[in-house]
RNA sequence: UGGGGCGUCGUCUAAUGGUAGGACACCUGGUUUUGGUCCAGGCAGUUGGGGUUCGAGUCCCUACGCCCCAGCCA
C-alpha cells in the first residue's frame, strides 16, 4: 500500500472537516490515547492508536498519550512501559512526554471542591451494596440517597477529611448531584470518588481518595485541550454525564465521538480474559506469539506497517463488527511479499541422494534474494550429492495433479538442477529414509536448454552445508470463531495452537540471520527469529504466516 | 418491558436523493525457477412492510433483529 496515501476517510473525519469549516476549535486537532496501564495493548488498542495518531497526523494536529491511572489497584508501572514500548514500535510520536490523569490529581480535587461548593456533589455515608439496592433497575428508578441534603459546609467538612484519611475504605464516596431517576443509570448521581488506602504507582501514598472514570475522564480531556475526544460506542451512555461535568464547571469541553471497537473472529479481545491466559499459564505470557496483544504479534513476526494498513482496511464506523483474522493475515503477506528475503528453508527434512553427482562436491549457486525487489540482490547457495528437501514434497503414489517429485517424475531443484526420482529407499517400518534421484548437469541454475518443462519446482538445502534449528509453527489459539459464544473460552483453546518442530534444515547463511528480519522461507511462510527464547547455539524461528497455499485447499 | 446505539455481498467498508463501488474470502483462467506474487475474469448485498418523490441504501412512518448500560472498573 502507499504509505502516503491518506488515511481513507470516515465518520469522525467527517466531524472534523466540518469542524475546520466552522471553525469550531479554530482549526485545531488534538485528539490523545488513554489507556489503562492494567495490562498489554492489544490490536484492538492498535485500532485506536491508528485512528487517534492518523488523525493527527492527517490534519497536522497532536495527539498525547496519556495513561488513564485513576485505580491504584489494577495498575502497574510493568504495563505503562509496555504501552510505551508498543506505541514506539507501531511508529508513532505523541505530544511531548507521555502523560498521566495522576498527575491531574489536585486540579480535580478543586474542581470537586468547586462542585460541592455549587450544591452539584455531596458525600454520602452509604455502602456500596445499599447504593446498588438504591439505584434502581433498568425499568425502575432509583431512590435517594439520605445523606443527599447535606449542607455546602458539612459536605466540603467531609470531603476533606475523605481526603485527609479519616475513613476506611468504602466509608464513604462523593457522589454528583443529579437525578436519581434519570432513565440513563449513568446519571443517578454516580460516585466521583471512592475511598481506596492503596498504593499508587505514580502518586506513592500521597492518596486514598481516587476519582472514578466519568469524573476524570472529561478532566483530563479538557485540562489537555484535547478537541475530539474518541473512544469506543459502549461510552456512548456516559457522554451525558461527560457533558454534564464539564458545563457544571464551565470548563473548556472537548466533543466525545464514540466508535466500534475491533472484533477479530478466533480470537479474544478483553484484557481481563487476556490475563487470565497469561495467570492460568495457557500461554507464554502476555507477548506469546498466539496472543492478540501488540508484543505477541511482534514477536510472531507482524511488522508495523502491516498493522497500520490492517487498521486503515478495516474502517471506523460505530457498527458492532467482527472481522475476519484472514484479512490481518494478508495484510501481513502483502507487506512481507514485497520486502521479506527468500531462503531455503526445510521444515520437516527427508534425504535425498543425487546419485550421479560426484562426491565430495559442493557448489555454490546464485540464488535471487527476493524476486519482487531486484535490489535485494543474490547470494550464493551450497548444493552438493546430499541435499534435504520437505516430506510433503514427496509423493510414493501421487494423485493425478501432485506436480511435485514421485517416482519417475522429474522436478526443477530451485536455482539448482533438474532431478527426476530413480528410487526409495525404505527401513524396515515401511518409512522412507531416502530418496534416489539423477540430476541433468545441463539443468544447472534451475534452466533447461532444450526448452524441457517440469510443473514442480522444489526447495531444499545441502546436506553439507545447512544448520539445524527448532520451528514454531503456530495456528489459531481458539478453534471457534467466536470463543466466548457457548460457555467458558478456555474449552475452546485449540490443542494444536503450537508444534514445535525440532529439527528443521536450514541454509547455511541463516546461521547469521538478523533478529530483525523476517524471511520468508520459500513455498512455506514468513518466518522470524524468536526474540525470547533463540540463542546462537539454539536457533529458533517463529512463523509468523504460511504463504497462501492453494495446493492444500484443494486438498480439502 | 427504561435509556442509548446499530442494520449494505459470506466478512469488513463506500455511495451531495440520481448506474449500489472497493477490500478480504471464495471460484475460473493466464503468467511464473515459490501450487507464492502478479494479471484477467466470476460469484455475491441495501432486514421486512408502507409512504414521499420523476427517482430512495439515503427522507418519513412502522415492524423486526442485533449490541451496550443496573462497578465505590475503565
Amino acid at each position: 500500500m502507499d504509505l502516503k496515501k491518506e488515511a481513507q476517510e470516515n465518520f469522525i473525519t467527517k466531524i472534523i472537516n466540518e469542524d475546520n469549516n466552522t471553525g469550531k476549535w479554530g482549526k485545531r486537532v488534538h485528539t490523545r490515547f488513554p489507556p489503562e496501564p492494567n495490562g498489554y495493548l492489544h490490536i484492538g488498542h492498535a485500532k485506536s492508536i491508528c485512528l487517534n495518531f492518523g488523525i493527527a497526523k492527517k490534519y497536522n494536529g497532536k495527539c498525547n498519550l496519556r495513561f488513564d491511572d485513576t485505580n491504584p489497584l489494577k495498575e502497574e508501572v510493568e504495563y505503562v512501559e509496555s504501552i510505551i514500548d508498543d506505541v514506539k514500535w507501531l511508529g508513532f510520536k505523541w505530544d511531548g512526554k507521555p502523560l498521566y490523569a495522576s498527575d491531574y490529581f489536585d486540579k480535580m480535587f478543586d474542581y470537586a471542591v468547586e462542585l460541592i461548593k455549587q450544591g452539584n456533589a455531596y458525600v454520602c455515608d452509604l455502602s456500596s451494596d445499599e447504593v446498588r439496592n438504591q439505584r434502581g433497575t433498568l425499568t425502575k428508578p432509583g431512590i435517594e440517597s439520605p445523606f443527599r441534603n447535606r449542607s455546602v459546609s458539612e459536605n466540603l467538612e467531609l470531603f476533606s477529611r475523605m481526603r485527609a484519611g479519616k475513613f476506611q475504605d468504602g466509608e464513604k464516596t462523593l457522589r454528583a448531584k443529579i437525578d436519581v431517576q434519570h432513565s440513563n443509570l449513568n446519571m443517578r448521581d454516580p460516585v466521583m470518588y471512592r475511598i481506596l488506602h492503596a498504593e499508587h504507582h505514580r502518586t506513592g501514598n500521597t492518596w486514598c481518595i481516587y476519582p472514578m472514570y466519568d469524573w476524570a475522564h472529561g478532566l483530563e480531556d479538557s485540562i489537555e485541550n484535547i478537541t475530539h475526544s474518541i473512544c469506543t460506542l459502549e461510552f456512548e451512555d456516559h457522554r451525558p454525564l461527560y457533558d454534564w461535568y464539564l458545563n457544571c464547571l464551565n470548563a473548556y469541553h472537548p466533543q466525545q465521538i464514540e466508535f466500534a471497537r475491533l472484533n477479530l473472529n478466533y480470537t479474544i479481545m478483553s484484557k481481563r480474559k487476556l490475563k487470565r491466559l497469561v495467570d492460568e499459564g495457557h500461554v507464554d505470557d502476555w507477548s506469546d506469539p498466539r496472543m492478540p496483544t501488540i508484543s505477541g504479534l511482534r514477536r510472531r513476526g507482524y511488522t508495523p506497517e502491516s498493522i497500520k494498513n490492517f487498521s486503515d482496511a478495516i474502517g471506523v464506523t460505530k457498527r458492532d463488527a467482527i472481522v475476519d483474522v484472514a484479512k490481518l493475515e494478508n495484510s501481513l503477506r502483502e507487506d512481507l511479499n514485497k520486502k521479506a528475503p527468500r531462503v531455503m528453508g526445510v521444515l520437516e527434512p527427508i534425504k535425498v541422494i543425487i546419485t550421479n553427482y560426484p562426491d565430495n562436491e559442493i557448489e555454490y549457486l546464485d540464488a535471487k534474494n527476493n524476486p519482487e525487489d531486484e535490489s535485494a540482490g543474490k547470494r550464493k547457495l551450497a548444493f552438493s550429492k546430499e541435499i534435504f528437501i520437505d516430506k510433503n514434497d514427496f509423493m510414493e503414489d501421487p494423485p493425478k495433479k501432485f506436480f511435485r517429485l514421485s517416482p519417475g517424475k522429474e522436478v526443477r531443484l530451485k536455482f539448482a538442477y533438474y532431478i527426476v526420482c530413480e528410487n526409495v529407499i525404505k527401513d524396515g517400518n515401511g518409512e522412507i529414509t531416502e530418496i534416489h534421484c539423477s540430476y541433468d548437469p545441463n539443468t544447472k541454475g534451475g534452466m533447461s536448454e532444450d526448452g524441457r518443462k517440469v510443473r514442480g519446482t522444489l526447495h531444499w538445502v545441502s546436506a553439507q552445508e545447512c544448520i539445524k534449528a527448532e520451528v514454531r509453527l503456530y495456528d489459531r489459539l481458539f478453534m471457534s470463531d467466536n470463543p466466548e459464544n457457548n460457555g467458558d473460552f478456555i474449552d475452546d483453546l485449540n490443542p494444536e495452537s503450537l508444534s514445535v518442530i525440532k529439527k528443521a534444515k536450514l541454509e547455511a547463511s541463516l546461521s547469521t540471520a538478523s533478529t530483525k528480519t523476517i524471511y520468508q522461507f520459500e513455498r512455506t511462510g514468513y518466518f522470524i527469529i524468536d526474540s525470547k527464547d533463540s540463542s546462537v547455539d539454539n536457533l529458533i524461528f517463529n512463523r509468523a504466516v504460511s504463504l497462501r497455499d492453494s495446493w492444500a485447499r484443494l486438498n480439502r
